[in-house]
DNA sequence: TGAATAATGTACGAACTGGTTCGTTATGCA
DNA sequence: TGCATAACGAACCAGTTCGTACATTATTCA
């Protein structure tokens, strides 16, 4: 998406562009079909170089997932990273981050429908990466300021810790768009429909305040 | 699973019986391996017959994949069906309702994979299906009777109608098992840690009250 | 300029996979 | 008892799929 990575090594012979390019179509094709669905040769036939420079690359088809659901984290990390919600008061800096989620998550079926296919594969191909298997904590980190903060100032009740909380975020997020299909089909009500996109959005935020200040009764 | 199903025909040519192993057997594989990394032959070596009579009874994978599903859903069905909770008050209606569809999903992580795959499918399955695209309304009609309860009694003060419930309600339950993987992969959490089952339980019963009856502060 | 090497393309093959053909055996019923 | 038919099995096939061997062209740097 740059405009271009290096000074246009000529036009031919530009080893960073074709990289990228396979890498662009095998996320699509990947997503679309799974792992074991995703045809190599699909891939290459929709690049403009061969299917023997993939293996030039990349060496294998399960590496070539690996790289890239790597970039894909890469991705989503940047966009997470670049929040400063510190400054708000605990309750609406929550809020903030989780509609950050929410239109990250929606914005990017891809990478969600990827994750999916991860997890089908027991996130093989995640613990087999060094770059993965570290730095996903940033998010975390955030989380774990707000929630002392809000805890200090009494407006946070609930006893979570960050790793649980962002798990609670992303479950609803999550599921909107991984389960869109299935729900629909079975309860004729689309997720994804932009006109209940507010809705969504409001019920996300005021579910997790609402646990975070609620005070929990009956139980 | 029940003793048997026909006065025990003989022990060979027992249609009823090859029929249910076949769909036992396929129900693991394509949970294991998805649908299209699942392998008819694998399913048929795993059964005491063979592939001849998977085409047989099925007619296809594609065809098997969705039996497998048509059963599946029917036995969570089953399940949803013999909870009578409007007898109680809707607070404690709903908490007992969430923690049903929280046991039930920990219960069947092969039917949550299903789920999984079906989505990355599409949901095409499904909507070939007549038995699935209509019958899953009950759980639904459940949670409508109680929320009218619980807006009577003024106890709930969100506006939210039975379907979007159900799905936050889903959302958190099936997080949990279908992101096991990736999640402990990044962030060395098991979800499904026998130790934290009931925190987790706690927490999807305060989520949803504390959603349901909360002032939903700033926005 | 002239290698050394990085990048690329073509054609091919061995293994696998969903699905079928052909034939056999048990079973219920007249 | 005998026959129609449901249930079953072994071998096979055509198409596909990942991966590679071999050949070629551009680029870089001494």
């Amino acid at each position: 998406m740059p405009p271009a990575e290096k000074p246009a090594a000529g036009r031919t012979r530009d080893a960073a562009r074709t990289r990228a390019e396979i890498l662009d179509v095998a996320t699509a094709e990947f997503a679309r079909a799974g792992f074991t669905g995703a045809r190599v040769d699909e891939i290459a036939a929709r690049t403009r170089t061969t299917k023997r420079m993939i293996y030039y690359y990349f060496g294998s088809k399960e590496q070539l997932f690996t790289a890239v659901l790597e970039r894909a984290y890469a991705v989503i990390r940047g966009a997470e990273q670049d929040l400063d919600v510190e400054h708000l008061d605990p309750v609406a800096a929550i809020r903030r981050l989780a509609e950050l989620t929410f239109d990250h998550h929606e914005a990017h079926p891809d990478f969600i429908r990827l994750v999916s296919i991860e997890n089908i594969h027991e996130a093989e191909h995640i613990a087999a990466s060094e770059k993965l298997s570290r730095l996903n904590w940033p998010a975390i980190d955030v989380i774990a300021r707000i929630l002392e903060n809000g805890r200090d100032s009494g407006a946070f009740t609930a006893d979570v810790d960050a790793v649980n909380l962002h798990a609670m975020i992303s479950s609803f997020c999550f599921f909107r768009v991984a389960n869109r299909p299935t729900f629909a089909a079975l309860f004729g009500r689309d997720l994804l429909a932009a006109g209940e996109r507010e809705r969504y959005r409001a019920m996300l935020g005021d579910m997790v305040i609402g646990y975070l200040t609620g005070g929990a009764s009956s139980r």
